[in-house]
DNA sequence: CTTTGGGGTATAT
DNA sequence: ATATACCCCAAAG
């Protein structure tokens, strides 16, 4: 009924995203208050960008749409784990803190997601585009099933997905036409030269592994480069500084995407 | 009251 | 179907 629902803007987005990252996730109160920021939240509550917050960047925890806990859906049960639960590396190792003393990411990006977490998804997404060159582009789905084919994945990973697949199209680091997204070859070659260096980045990978990583490996490769070459690419834009320090987690998060993903090459798997 | 974390549902694609 | 907006609830501050 009176609810035709309004989509958020992508102005509203920002609005909020700065608000988050001016006062900090959790302080929506704050952020819709924010003068700055009113006239475009006037219309939202701080529950509406709470909510609008777990949808967008959340959708880090939640099976399809969000986790149906309820209506258990029995079905024969017997869990039968041959394909064990996700349990992806146990990041933030139990031992409390030691690492990422600064609690100061409310940028709009993580949060919920570990950056390592992050990082090896964006990897994920790299490989996985990276060998199936769709022309088209794959669709969410084609992306997943392809990951779920090589990594183990949670179940709430579609979620996850789409949300680091808007991130990386906002980015303007993958192209997105209808449903499927692809990766975005930036011509970085003519006009000046300078070539960031391009010297070796791989220590040489000579592992026995080479077993089934094969192609993957190469894939995985080239995907890095890309990440490489992207990141080298965003630190002369940081250096002028756009504005945002997004830009720079973002290039971090990258780095460390390529750092795992040489880890995984180098070491074959963990 | 605000924050926070969920559940539930409606609606748009 | 899936993603997204929005509502509602209850606990903890």
């Amino acid at each position: 009924m009176g609810n035709p629902k309004q989509k958020w803007t992508a102005e509203e987005e920002e609005a909020l995203r700065a608000g988050i990252a001016k006062h900090g996730t959790g302080k929506w109160k704050n952020i819709q208050k924010d003068p700055e920021f009113n006239h475009l939240l006037h219309s939202r509550s701080n529950i509406d960008l709470k909510d609008k917050w777990r949808n967008m960047s959340v959708s880090a925890n939640g099976q399809g749409p969000r986790e149906k806990s309820r209506t258990p859906k029995p079905k024969c049960n017997t869990d039968s784990p041959a394909i064990p639960l996700p349990v992806p590396q146990a990041h933030v190792p139990s031992p409390p803190v030691a690492v990422d003393s600064d609690m100061q990411m409310d940028d709009g990006s993580r949060c919920l997601l570990d950056g390592k977490t992050a990082s090896k998804y964006n990897a994920m997404i790299y490989e996985a585009l990276s060998t199936l060159k769709d022309p088209n582009g794959s669709s969410t789905s084609a992306i997943v099933c392809f990951i779920e084919k090589r990594h183990e994945v949670p179940q709430n990973f579609r979620r996850q997905l789409t949300a680091r697949l808007r991130r990386l199209v906002a980015q303007e680091k993958l192209e997105k036409v209808q449903n499927c997204y692809r990766l975005r070859r930036e011509v970085l070659s003519g006009t000046k030269g300078p070539i960031p260096k391009p010297k070796e980045i791989w220590p040489r990978v000579s592992s026995p592994f080479n077993s089934y990583l094969g192609e993957t490996l190469e894939e995985a490769a080239i995907a890095a480069a890309y990440k490489v070459a992207e990141a080298e690419n965003k630190s002369f834009v940081a250096a002028e500084a756009v504005k945002e320090a997004e830009r720079v987690s973002k290039m971090a998060e990258e780095t460390e995407a390529f750092l795992q993903l040489a880890k995984e090459v180098h070491v074959g798997k963990w």
